[in-house]
RNA sequence: GGUCUCGUAGCUCAGCUGGAUAGAGCAACAGCCUUCUAAGCUGUGGGUCGCGCGUUCGAAUCGCGCCGGGAUCACCA
């Protein structure tokens, strides 16, 4: 029993007793007692006054003492207003700590045979551009997720879908044709993704040139854009790809080589990686079977011009195409098609997708098509819809050149944090092999934590102009916390001091201990509230107030210096509590965390 | 226009399954390194929780209505 369901428990026989009522478990809310109130819990007495009918003050009084007569944790009370703040055995708290300190996966829940597998969407880029900003955004999360959903006993499996055909792409491999004269990355020295990016923008400048050409003989903007001969060639090139001309394939192969390279390298760096990767140049077929098969059974139906639907008005949606006239696919159909094949990869039980809340439509209408051809894990798909990185301008728009692209972030990041350990000296005695790859570790999680803690439902800005903070509520304050505590450690161990399991129960320790112990305590009610709501928000605010704490802790108490040997050693296992959890808890965010810093 | 979503300090964000005097960080100002890492700690100032009504012993939190921002309602992805 932990110490909530200790304290529900007591209060319910407290009521019994005193007002031979009986309580639900609802009534009874227990909460942290406040700072400036003297206690560690606190219990709201107003849901008993009714059945006391007498004070609130007096009730808090009579549950007061009854809890401290009956209930050896309970150390002591005090009733303010209508709240019965609790104070708890110093022993209960020691008893705790030896508990989190002897446990090594802490917080965690292994996945045993009966766990199903949770499929988790996340990234899926075009090959047409290098990744942003945003997808920074989707990236993380989708990696914090995937780790938080291991820890709360799934076996993930993490998944990407790369979207590398379609008229984007065939717009990059005309302009590279028409204006590349050969360029490769190896002759440019440019990363593949950026390569392609690059023709991708001077396609659109010379389609620009040409609607304005055209426009300027009379003809209207709308036409313009259908009949400039840019685009009439790339549509050509879809043509071409789709009937598998060999040079065209052999085009797009190989500029989506260059891509993948890239990508491959943005997401090293970033530290996210995919156990399974589909392509929706290999899913598409599959996805129009699967429309077919929906005709066939009767849950979609096809109009006079040969264009298949799906009528959702039952379900209080649109009627939505499948396949247009001309039998091509669309985005819901490659969906379809995904989603069938990953269906026979793998015995998902809880489908996740991480993608904007711009398409929470697309989703909602995706669940209801995937239940209708009979998908177990269709209906109860995840769309986890997150907002949007705006800049303070607002949203970021490639054709103003305002987009912030991931590898100049991250790189930017880095040299910062490089720069910062420099100047204050930090890491002077390290080799220069250490010193890059904690600026690496810190750096990314300077950007990291940044865009995590903030609760991912919600848009988040991004001012460029300022950038990311290493002092306060950050990443590095983190980071640092857990290289302090190792540092400390360290040295206790070259002292030759063990520590191991406390068993003097009747330590004096000081509140803020207790505290610390407290909030240790709360982790893994985080980890599953942090996987039920997919939050790593809260995972991350939880590992910032800890290290607060514990930064206050390490100021005004001495651990080394500590006379008493008892009260060094539970310092010295406090201490590796709370680096333990704030590991654990920052590998939860993809963060790492260094030894020194 | 329909649907969804957000609005908390100058800025970036917590708090939202109703509970005490609404919290952090940044920025500003004032302190603390002969002591285990000062990327730290302490203090000061800063708020009509968008507005109004309702439910309640109690509302930033729940409901309704406004106002303001965003998303979406494609034979785009």
């Amino acid at each position: 029993m932990n110490l909530e369901e200790i304290i529900q428990s007591a209060v319910t026989q407290s009521v019994k007793t005193l007002y031979n009522a009986d309580t639900e478990i609802s009534q009874i809310q227990i909460q942290k007692t406040k700072k400036e109130f003297e206690g560690d819990v606190t219990i709201v007495v107003f849901p008993f006054v009714k059945m006391a009918r007498k004070s609130p003050e007096v009730v808090g009084q009579e549950i007061g003492e009854f809890l401290l007569a009956h209930y050896p944790v309970v150390s002591a009370f005090n009733v303010i207003k209508g709240f019965l703040n609790v104070s708890i055995n110093k022993s209960h708290w020691i008893e705790t700590l030896n508990a989190i300190h002897s446990d090594a996966l802490y917080g965690t829940v292994l996945p045993d045979e009966a766990a199903g597998v949770m499929m988790i969407e996340y990234s899926s880029p075009n090959t047409n551009k290098p990744l942003h900003l945003g997808h920074i955004r989707n990236n993380l999360l989708g990696h914090s997720i995937s780790e938080i959903q291991k820890a709360n006993g799934w076996n993930v499996v993490k998944t990407n879908i790369v979207n590398d055909r379609g008229i984007h792409i065939c717009k990059s491999m005309l302009a590279w044709k028409l204006f590349g004269n050969g360029e490769t990355p190896q002759s440019s020295g440019l990363k593949g993704d950026h390569l392609v990016g690059k023709y991708y923008v001077i396609f659109d400048k010379a389609y620009k040139a040409e609607i304005k050409e055209l426009m300027a003989t009379g003809m209207s903007e709308e036409e313009a854009k259908k009949n400039a001969p840019l685009i009439l060639d790339a549509q050509k090139m879809l043509l071409a790809w789709e009937n598998n001309d060999k040079e065209v394939r052999q085009l797009w192969e190989m500029m989506n080589g260059w891509v993948y390279a890239g990508f491959d390298e943005t997401y090293q760096q970033m530290g996210v990686s995919f156990d399974k990767i589909y392509y929706e140049s290999e899913t598409y077929l599959t996805g129009k079977a699967e429309v077919e098969r929906g005709v066939d059974e009767q849950v979609f139906y096809r109009r006079d011009d040969s264009s298949v639907w799906a009528d959702l008005t039952a379900d209080g949606l649109d009627e939505k195409l499948l396949l247009r006239a001309d039998g091509t696919s669309v985005y819901m159909t490659q969906d379809i098609g995904t989603a069938k094949l990953r269906y026979n990869d793998f015995d998902i039980q809880k489908m996740v997708y991480v993608v904007g809340n711009e398409q929470n439509y697309h989703f909602q209408v995706l669940s209801i098509l995937l239940d209708k051809l009979g998908f177990a894990w269709g209906k109860s798909l995840v769309h986890f819809s997150y907002g949007m990185v705006e800049l303070p301008e607002g949203k970021m728009k490639s054709r103003e050149g305002t987009v912030v692209d991931a590898d100049d972030l991250m790189e930017e990041m880095i040299n910062t944090a490089r720069e910062t350990s420099q100047e204050l000296g930090k890491l002077d005695n390290c080799t220069e092999e250490e010193k890059n790859t904690i600026a690496r570790m810190v750096g990314l999680g300077a950007l990291k934590y940044f865009i995590l803690k903030v609760d991912p439902r919600k848009n988040m800005t991004f001012n460029p102009k300022e950038s990311i903070d290493f002092n306060g509520n950050t990443g590095p304050f983190i980071q640092y916390t857990h290289a302090r505590i190792k540092s400390v450690l360290r040295k206790a161990t070259e002292q030759g001091v063990n520590f191991g399991t406390i068993v003097d129960m009747q330590l004096e320790i000081s509140e803020k201990e207790s505290y610390l112990i407290q909030l240790l305590s709360e982790f893994p009610t985080v980890v599953k509230q942090a996987g039920e709501e997919f939050s790593p928000a809260l995972i991350a605010n939880y590992e910032y107030e800890l290290v607060k704490e514990y930064n206050q802790f390490y100021h005004d108490f001495s651990i080394l210096k500590e006379e008493n040997e008892g009260l060094k050693q539970f310092r010295l296992v406090l201490s590796d509590s709370v680096a333990k959890v704030v590991k654990s808890g920052m590998q939860l965010l993809g963060i790492e965390v260094p030894e020194r810093m």
